[in-house]
DNA sequence: GCTTGTTCTCGAACGCGTTTGAGCATGTAC
DNA sequence: GTACATGCTCAAACGCGTTCGAGAACAAGC
């Protein structure tokens, strides 16, 4: 294999100058350049990323922790880190976890062996003390509101948003309002988030049998709507969580011949804009782009980013 | 940051001693080992994982290049894929394309620049020529018939498979038999494979209304099913491209009240077995695993594994 | 002519492990 | 007692770049 030593030496420079041609470094003489360009396209050359890396003491990589990818979430918190780094020159590892904490351990020891600059994650498995103590070793990044621990992170500042949305239902006059959300109330900040601005809007109390769990896809949608469309009282508003589960919803809904409540969405997905159903675009992408400049540089910083309600698409 | 130098002057050992605790190789006395592992305990030391890869040479690294993990296909090649590597102790890195050829040939840089060991290609935008060509800078194995060009693969049989259900249908009386596909005929050896099984069974041309291409959702095979449903001549069996598709299709024809073909899916999903619909199992896992085997092996094979009809779940 | 500054280049140190070849005990066989 | 194997350890070389400090050459300013 070739290294630098060989075009050094076949060219007639140092090492050194070598270098400096190859990074475009300042202080090397036209011809110099180009004699060094002729034997380095002629050996048909490449440095060594890991002797670079090793020398530089950083792999300009950073690794992402990501449960899976089948939610737009982590898609749209994807596109925003790996469009950041491309800006950036960075790599990004894909490191996908299941929530597994075994998974995760080994992310965290591969950061502490250095083979990341930083790590992100998009969620976790391991408590975040757990995390906290990794952050000796190099960077870690949370796409979540860090509360107590001292993480850099960057995030959306979801409950401004739900009370917009909640008010602007209040004053069209919505009274029996239900939530549907992907995950139960004492395990999901963003449950707790939809419903504490809920009873921060209305001042009472959600009732039990219009907060609706365990909704990922646009069939579990359409599930909820089932049940809520046979409720002897019915609903006039729904808050989802995503424009494809409300659009699953609407379906339920007109197949069983009732009138569609007013739906809002989450994640502004195109079926929601077809159809022209509200949404909250918490602009996950935004917030993908910000916890990747968080990993490449030295501040703690803690980013809450605003989301947006859209009425009219 | 303490590195094995550290370790040696502390503990009273050379360098190569400690290496040699670290790697778990021969010819270190109890004593030794105990004294240098104390070392290592107190300084909280762990080995560089750059300088140990710029050392061995290696990265024990695979990269993954895969357009998207949207579709089965993707997905259950990557359960294989990892679950091998985990196996045999190599990292993977994943590598979206999107089958854009900039992206592809950003990673095949990569190779060049020993960052991967190796590189699988789950599918490729750039043509297999040009892949061939970045061969001479390391492994490249790809996940379909390599036909005239030497680049290890594993992939599925997927003709020999086709024919067999065909052949099925056929003696189950069924002549009028249509085909789904995600890909035009002239882009995609799968659509062909397909199409060339059903006429070297039935012995004729498939009639082009009987090819629907496009179709990669579940919608799109209710869409799909739609269209089929008010053909004046109908179809009795449909070879899908998928369960989901299988399945939305089979939606689509009880919406319309007319009886639902003999449909067949693909990919074994959960989606068709719970309808009993008959698949075929391309073990893409398999296909997976054996692609990472060829990944980390010196050997220029062209793996084809069988693939299955499964008429009942 | 002398000082100062700029451009250009080099050698050597450095980043951090792994591996090789050699040396030295100690043990076993004949 | 000699010969040879085995166990253990070390120094040095190696993998391949980047960067620092120093020095040479030359130009500009006074």
């Amino acid at each position: 294999m070739t290294n630098i030593h060989d075009i050094a030496r076949l060219s007639g420079y140092s090492v050194s100058t070598v270098s400096r041609v190859l990074n475009q470094k300042n202080y090397v003489s036209a011809k110099t350049r180009a004699d060094i360009e002729a034997v380095i396209d002629k050996l048909d050359y490449v440095p060594n990323a890991v002797a670079r890396n090793l020398s530089r003491g950083a792999t300009l990589t950073i690794g992402v922790v990501l449960p899976h990818v089948d939610h737009p979430y982590f898609t749209q918190l994807l596109h925003g880190i790996m469009r950041a780094a491309f800006a950036a020159n960075y790599h990004i590892v894909l490191l996908p976890s299941k929530w597994e904490p075994q998974l995760e351990l080994k992310y965290l020891e591969a950061l502490r062996q250095h083979a990341y600059d930083a790590l992100i994650f998009t969620s976790h498995g391991l408590p975040l003390q757990r995390l906290a103590t990794y952050q000796r070793y190099g960077r870690i990044v949370l796409c979540e509101n860090p509360h107590d621990y001292s993480l850099p992170a960057a995030y959306a500042e979801r409950t401004a948003t739900y009370v917009e949305a909640f008010t602007y239902l209040k004053h069209r006059r919505h009274q029996r309002v239900a939530i549907l959300t992907s995950r139960p109330l004492e395990a999901s900040a963003t449950t707790k988030a939809m419903v504490s601005a809920y009873e921060q809007v209305y001042q009472r109390a959600l009732p039990t049998e219009l907060l609706y769990t365990g909704i990922i896809t646009a069939d579990d949608g359409a599930r909820a709507g089932t049940y809520f469309a046979q409720l002897t009282e019915p609903v006039t508003a729904v808050l989802t969580n995503g424009d494809d589960i409300a659009v699953g919803m609407r379906r339920a809904y007109l197949a069983a011949h009732q009138p569609v409540p007013f739906l809002i969405g989450q994640e502004n997905q195109l079926s929601g804009e077809v159809l022209g159903i509200p949404t909250i675009d918490h602009h996950f992408e935004t917030v993908g782009a910000r916890a990747l400049d968080l990993a490449i540089s030295e501040q703690p910083q803690s980013i809450a980013l605003p989301a947006e309600l859209i009425i009219n698409h």
